[in-house]
DNA sequence: TAAATAATGTTATATTATAACGTTACATAA
DNA sequence: TTATGTAACGTTATAATATAACATTATTTA
């Protein structure tokens, strides 16, 4: 793997339709264990149920969606019990909000620290994730132009992902 | 003004605090009566107060503020009175939601369609929008790259801005 | 002027998120 | 090992953001 390559990542990629998804699951929650254990971080059950429910597809999932679902395994849970789960989960890197949907999605990669680029399918609703070094240093340098020094950054891209577009085409 | 200069445009700069603020208002006031005129819409007194409320300072403006504001003058004023004057504004290009603050900013460039990137200062809490074609070309390119066809994009940068970072130093 | 359409009024409710305080579980040090 | 502090979770209430649905008024057009 080149440099332009390996500086340009797709963390979380566009999926044929018929993917194995548990695959997916099983490998953010590994991930995710050894992230929390090498931090000296808890990955409790809760947290990891919640995270399990945030991979239970690639489509952003709705934080009173994941809230209905551990209603049904236990009935205690409250909208502080997914939001605190969430906001760990974010601050881990390992969920991301997509803002303009009030939506999380799993990380593909959290171990390390990047900026993110979101491509989200408005047709089958499945959403990827870039972690762009081209688009952050283009971005930094166009902020940087007016005496704006960045922080954060968000990008979110809709439109129509290869899969759908072929769908279209036949 | 060179092409280069014209195709990267800074379409609600950062301002001097102090800034005669009245006259962007009054600008984009101009503006967008004279967009609905050629476009055959209606600038209602609503819309045209939502407006101004919206472009009463640089910060983005939060839709109960604005609803606060109405009541005051108008007390029939309820939640849909405003979100259905801020759905005509952005419709029309004349506001634009920052998604990450559901917030709300005026727009300094009505007339053309165009993408935005906006630059927002945690400190002072000012926007800045940008139009630059470089950026929209660049997420693209790279959307193009993995078969994704881009409909919208939304760019919402979080930091400091010059004139902050310059009171910083002193 | 009548009819159609657009805009606004009005009431109710849905959706998203946080505050505040109590309880339980876990980690650490005496 | 138990005391003690801290982190996580439970629980209730409410704040903040946004839309649905239907009635009324204003404007445009036939």
């Amino acid at each position: 793997m080149n440099k332009i390559l390996n500086k340009n990542k797709v963390l979380r990629p566009f999926k044929p339709a018929r993917h194995k998804h548990q695959k997916c699951l099983q490998t953010a929650i590994t991930a995710a264990k050894k992230h929390c254990d090498d931090a000296g971080l808890r990955l409790t059950p809760l947290r990891q149920r919640v995270l399990e429910l945030v991979w239970q597809s690639h489509e952003p999932v709705k934080a009173y969606d994941i809230l209905d679902q551990l209603k049904d395994e236990h009935s205690s849970s409250a909208p502080p019990t997914v939001y605190r789960a969430l906001d760990f989960l974010q601050e881990e890197g390992l969920v991301h909000k997509i803002e303009s949907l009030n939506a999380y999605v799993g990380c593909g990669n959290p171990v390390e620290t990047h900026s993110s680029q979101f491509l989200i399918c408005h047709k089958c609703g499945t959403v990827a994730e870039l972690d762009d070094a081209d688009i952050r240093e283009l971005l930094k340098e166009k902020a940087r132009k007016i005496g704006f020094e960045i922080q954060d950054e968000m990008v979110e891209i809709k439109g129509c992902c290869q899969e759908c577009s072929n769908i279209d085409k036949r």
